[in-house]
DNA sequence: GTCATTGCAAAACGTTTGCATGAAT
DNA sequence: ATTCATGCAAACGTTTTGCAATGAC
């Protein structure tokens, strides 16, 4: 359990992230940052980065090209990333269901098993998640 | 194209993933690989897991615990991965449209939204997607 | 005044690469 | 003889960390 303090850095990089459609990595946030911030380090945003995940207030996606990329929205959703242009797509939560018939129109290779990654937690793991929360102060 | 040459190094990372039922990294194989070639270099298993995935051979995992895991059945299946204690299962294809309602005994947090990645391919690179074999002669 | 946050630079980590040597064809 | 693969070490890109200074409470 620990106490947040107020950042402006934190904001903006929060904001900076609401406001954008792609899923940025932590080097392309930065970037935008810097025009309003230009002192900022990219320390501070890989910090802020993981409190806002730790806070549940962003998601980060592991996509395996290379660097994590972030979400501002932190809704339950699904995502869906082009191996050859590294794009990352949402996918509504509605689509699951119907994402076997639905991928072939939308991405015929999406549901092909080797193109998929499930991320999650045992039944163990879970018992003991109980009290992994972050208060927030601002 | 390019064609392989025979190197016992090759065969013995495949060999030493086929035989094991976990989904090592690139370091935990090395440390296999090296009771039995004790001068082998982790440079060398990086560039054969490389092949080994080009050829089809074996799966990349990559699950966002930092190092990539590797799994020697290249057959499509998915892959269930605990947050929490890192361990990496095989989910089979069957499970796919059952997994629902199969993941609330096996592991509730499985299909919450938050856990879930695609990687895919979309279809205008699946297009000209053609010529990506590398030969092999071994 | 206390303790979180910052900027900076250095380090850590997984992975790739350049190069001279060695092995496969 | 040719060309691919190896071992080694250095370099790379991403992310984390130590530290002294600054800012929030």
């Amino acid at each position: 359990m620990k106490t947040l303090k107020y950042s402006r850095q934190r904001e903006s990089i929060k904001a900076c992230l609401m406001n954008r459609h792609d899923h940025p990595t932590a080097d392309a946030l930065y970037a935008s940052i810097r025009e309003e911030y230009p002192n900022i380090s990219l320390g501070t945003v890989y910090r802020n980065l993981n409190l806002l995940v730790e806070t549940g207030e962003i998601q980060r996606l592991t996509c395996g090209d290379g660097a994590d990329h972030f979400d501002g929205n932190p809704r339950p959703h699904y995502h869906f990333m082009c191996r050859e242009c590294k794009q990352v797509y949402d996918v509504p939560m509605e689509t699951m269901e119907a994402l076997n018939t639905a991928a072939q129109e939308f991405a015929p290779g999406v549901v092909d098993g080797h193109s998929v990654l499930f991320l999650g937690e045992c039944n163990d793991c879970l018992a003991k998640h109980a009290d992994h929360k972050i208060h927030k102060s601002a």
